[in-house]
DNA sequence: TCCAAACCCTTGGATGTCCTAGTATATTGC
DNA sequence: GCAATATACTAGGACATCCAAGGGTTTGGA
């Protein structure tokens, strides 16, 4: 994965489906597999940034969302909906937090079905510190000039309420 | 993963951002995750669409480009780099789509170390199909406005060139 | 009241991605 | 010409994601 190429393969692929007759379709398939590029390379660089903190990009996002809530603690399944991946990843995820002592699972209070994930005090450490260093190594130099930001979070924000991700 | 939220999530986030103090930092952050979950539904969407084809995006991607060589074949170090992924990922696509019989292994003519991936007819014709199929229910129906097509190739362009995917 | 339907979490399985070797083949430099 | 280095692919392992299913708990309508 080393070397860069030449030529952006990207816009290659545009142009080999201009040659075949798919213009109409070209741009859009364009822009959409830059999306899935842009999200491989802004992973890799987030999962290096976490490393040292033995955490991965998931468990991270798990104890930042925690560490927002004003009780420290949600339901597995709150959890799932805010971070919007399927329940069996929080279990993932919360399973391994849970052995590094950085989550604790409890019984929810008055309904038998729910199982609340409670900050421990070293996953909120952990959290502040892991957010400090993604602040300043990833988020800090995202490369984007504040323009593209705007126009980025605006125009996915309406991809992401028109996909059903929120109604607001 | 069901019913939409009622507020935007990503959108909860950067406020919660800015309310640490991380405002400097905040809208990036938002952009970021927001690529991050773009690509999440989008990656859905495709996958459903190949799915009646027994194809996974990964393994689609690998016959595509197979599809547009000019001779049907390439090395594998060469799909490894075109596709932007780690040579083990090949290897893993090539695995399933040879037992599909898709593409066949094949020895290089001159480099004993080198391996070369040949669509087979019927991996031709369903790259077709495959593509077809995404052209019409992905690519034609991606949800961006035009004009946010072409902004997001050219933001998505420098940010994968600065990244040193390519030089051009 | 009570049983069926709905809901919550977990387990097991399939895929994909990456990393770290390990094996085989080419190239380079002395 | 031969040893050292570089390159190409693969095997094994760690993680993450999803789906399908199963077992326990709640809720709601007959």
């Amino acid at each position: 994965m080393g070397t860069p190429l030449p030529r952006d393969p990207i816009a290659d692929a545009q142009r080999n489906w201009e040659r075949h007759g798919w213009g109409d379709v070209a741009a859009p398939m364009a822009a959409i597999t830059a999306i899935m590029r842009t999200q491989q390379i802004l992973l890799a660089r987030i999962e290096t940034v976490l490393k040292p903190f033995g955490l991965t990009f998931a468990r991270y996002e798990l104890l930042a969302l925690l560490s927002f809530a004003r009780s420290g603690a949600l339901p597995m399944n709150k959890a799932s909906a805010l971070l919007q991946v399927h329940p069996t990843s929080v279990t993932n995820a919360v399973d391994r937090l849970e052995k590094a002592a950085l989550v604790a699972r409890s019984p929810h209070p008055t309904d038998g079905r729910t199982t609340l994930i409670e900050l421990t005090a070293e996953g909120r450490t952990l959290a502040k510190k892991a957010t400090a260093a993604l602040n300043a190594e990833v988020f800090g130099k995202s490369g984007f000039g504040p323009d593209d930001v705007d126009h980025l979070i605006r125009v996915l924000g309406t991809f992401r309420r028109d996909a059903g991700d929120f109604e607001d």
